[in-house]
RNA sequence: GGCUACGUAGCUCAGUUGGUUAGAGCGCAGCACUCAUAAUGCUGAUGUCGGUAGUUCGAAUCUACCCGUAGCCA
């Protein structure tokens, strides 16, 4: 046995806006995975994390709700506490960035930085919302792209061509939080001098704290040059209050890694014998690995292990970045019901199951992965129920009703049971470097190999003979067994079960060390179903109510009211109207109106002029053959530039917000509507 | 647009340093069994290994370009 270590270990820090969902989960369930197992093999394992709860978007959540921000973050964590706890998440402390000692912490750390002259101070110029007077973030302000033209982009890139820009270049720029015209202001800020660290950390990504497509990625860095890092925010804002400077904040992401401390800190004040400095003082021993999604990995691997440095910390022992989850292999879409908050998936389905499923799904790397829900409930159903519990489950029956659930003094194939054992160093190996999902396949090839012994072994036909019932108990004892060592294999993964299997076993927790050792001469209680199979109507149940929530909790999506409808008519009044399709020959936009198209329209014999206010809605070149109708019988309206000979129908508000009618294929020109 | 990854059977994934007929599980078909939560066992079918061009005696594996997907561009 290798000598004990400690470890501490985090996930990111979820935001204290919103709801944990199921994309969270992949990371929590897969350090809490990596957790549970080294505690399993007998190591000291902390595991810490806490809400991340300063920033702007905070400060305005809290102020749209009409209440304080520390209202705001309280509630929320209430929330993630639970739906951690209802996932089996492991933490030993789940505390928060807006916490007494992050506040310590960070002080500390910029505190050294800057004694260290690491920090610099220069002015900026910055968009600033004249009516909120607060200076914005580039993701609060919108407007037109300035490389495609997309409308509707935030400050920073573009969603629609996948540029990248600074707010500035914005065209038509407004602000998300007053809709005002956002103007340039200048303000001092804090730099952090990033690049005095280049050698270190160039030293700290070689050697092995990165998996090695992140290096890759780094080295782009590198080569791109290290830029100093704007560490501050001005009033207003949601944070902590840089020491010699009232009224500027620390930007969120300088405290936010520092919660770990600040986390770990809170643990140790409350934990006799668990000493701060050695796991975070310069020479200290122990092990830190940090689990975060590959999208946060700038700040985890180059600004944070920098930062800890120029305080006197030690750099953790490694980052270790995951993917991204997609559903149905599609990004987690709120239209499509499948952005599924933990608490949704929680009111329908049993946590172990997404617990099995991204265990069984998840590598060493940064791919993303996809939960397809088809597979979800196959996969479980036919691993954990149809293999594995079905194990214990055609083995108790014999052993209850025959021998008082009695096992056997002695195993009756010695190899087999060996063989179980054996496999448990490579599947080690698998869960020490997270490949989880080849854990999970060297598993149930274990599970397939004990199926094929019952079968072979027929207890079912033994049974029958009084005189073999010896051999029952023997092959029924050893099915036992080798369920006890498949549950220890899963417990990091499925706690719930494993503990319910303990119970049904009659034995204390599972350890790493134990499996080699069989239950022999050892009374098991009865059988009861361990885990019961997926049910697709469950699943189904979740979306529709996954779309649910998205619903209720989308009050800022402000559905326009429907028009009323106009005052009844008959159908005399409705056959006055000749409405007619026609084909548009030509459209070009009317010089000197900004919102009128003039159109050539085919009316089957005859052609048209007619005056158009779809201008904002439509480029003329993509209106050209387009078939559309037209109210035929209105009289001719004369305008500033020109008569208009009808009217085309186009439904919509107006502005940008117009479609016009478009016939069924096989509709001519001058047909009338009716 | 640049960069880092990914793209292998209907689905989910393995494929070690390029080396004989490309694998597993699920699903599907057939058979067996009936102890077990319609669970299990055996047998079988299924792939131009994203595309194109190259390097090589030999490429899923190496190179270039292209297409698609994700993230990052502080």
């Amino acid at each position: 046995m290798t000598a004990q270590r400690s470890i501490l270990v985090t996930s990111a820090l979820p935001y204290a806006n919103g709801p944990i969902h199921i994309g969270h989960l992949v990371e929590y369930i897969q350090t809490d995975i990596w957790a549970r197992f080294q505690r399993m093999r007998g190591h000291r394992c902390y595991y810490v994390c806490a809400d991340d709860a300063h920033g702007t978007p905070i400060m305005l959540r809290a102020r749209q709700e009409g209440i304080d921000p520390e209202t705001l973050i309280a509630r929320v964590a209430e929330a993630h506490r639970a739906d951690f706890r209802d996932f089996r998440i492991s933490f030993d402390n789940y505390y928060s960035t807006h916490s007494p000692e992050n506040q310590r912490f960070a002080r500390l750390i910029y505190e050294r930085n800057r004694d260290g002259g690491h920090i610099v101070r220069r002015t900026i110029r910055q968009a600033y919302d004249p009516v909120e007077k607060m200076f914005l973030p580039d993701r609060f302000i919108k407007g037109t792209c300035p490389k495609c033209g997309a409308e509707d982009q935030y400050g920073d890139n573009c969603e629609v061509c996948g540029a990248s820009y600074s707010p500035a270049e914005l065209k038509n720029p407004r602000s998300v939080v007053s809709g005002a015209v956002p103007e340039e202001r200048e303000s001092d800020h804090y730099f952090f001098r990033l690049r005095d660290f280049e050698d270190a950390l160039r030293a700290w990504t070689r050697s092995g704290s990165l998996q090695p497509e992140v290096a890759h990625k780094l080295e782009e860095w590198f080569a791109a040059g290290l830029q100093e890092w704007d560490i501050s925010r001005d009033a207003p804002y949601f944070g902590f209050e840089i020491p010699d400077h009232p009224g500027k904040y620390f930007y969120v992401w300088l405290d936010a890694p520092i919660g770990y401390m600040a986390s770990f800190q809170n643990l140790c004040d409350r934990t006799p014998g668990l000493v701060f400095e050695d796991f975070w003082g310069l020479d200290a021993e122990a092990e830190i690995y940090h689990f975060i999604g590959k999208d946060i990995i700038y700040f985890h691997a180059l600004f944070w292990p920098a930062m800890l440095q120029g305080a006197g910390f030690r750099t953790p022992s490694a980052v270790y970045a995951h993917g991204f989850l997609t559903v149905d292999g599609q990004k987690m879409s709120k239209s499509r019901g499948t952005f599924i908050q933990a608490r949704t998936y929680l009111d329908h389905l049993n946590p172990e199951y997404l617990r099995y499923y991204f265990a069984a799904k998840l590598g060493p790397g940064v791919e993303d992965i996809d939960l397809n829900l088809e597979d979800f409930s196959r996969r479980v159903n036919a691993d954990l129920v149809g293999k594995v519990v079905n194990i214990a489950s055609r083995c108790a029956g014999f052993l209850t009703k025959r021998f008082e659930g009695e096992l056997s003094p002695q195993l009756a194939e010695p190899a087999l049971f060996a063989a179980f054992v054996q496999a448990g160093e490579a599947i080690a190996a698998a869960y020490e470097g997270r490949a989880f999902s080849r854990a999970v396949r060297e598993i149930m090839a274990l599970a397939d190999r004990a199926n094929q012994y019952i079968d072979e072994q027929a207890p079912w036909i033994v049974a029958k003979d009084p005189a073999q019932s010896e051999r029952l108990q023997g092959i029924c004892s050893l099915g036992i067994n080798l369920f006890r060592v498949l549950m220890g294999y899963l417990r990091p993964i499925l706690p719930a079960t494993a503990e319910a299997a303990e119970q049904f076993l009659q034995i204390p927790p599972l350890t790493w060390d134990d499996l080699p050792n069989p239950l022999l001469a050892h009374r098991i209680a009865p059988f009861r179903p361990l885990m019961t199979r997926v049910d697709p109507k469950k699943i189904e149940a979740m979306l529709q109510a996954a779309k649910a929530d998205l619903a209720a909790t989308a009050p800022q999506a402000k559905k326009p009211a429907r028009e009323p409808i106009a005052p009844e008519i008959s159908y005399e009044d409705f056959a006055k109207l000749d409405l007619r399709i026609v084909r548009i020959l030509e459209a070009e936009a009317v010089e000197g109106a900004d919102r009128l198209l003039r159109l050539q329209v085919d009316l089957g014999d005859e052609t048209r002029t007619v005056l158009a206010g779809i201008r904002a809605a439509y480029d003329p070149k993509d209106l050209v053959g387009k078939l559309t109708v037209l109210v035929a019988n209105l009289a001719p309206r004369k305008m500033r530039f020109g008569v208009s000979e009808g009217m085309i129908l186009a439904a919509g508000s107006g502005g940008r917000e117009l479609f016009l009618l478009e016939p069924d294929a096989g509709a001519k020109p001058g047909m009338r509507v009716r």
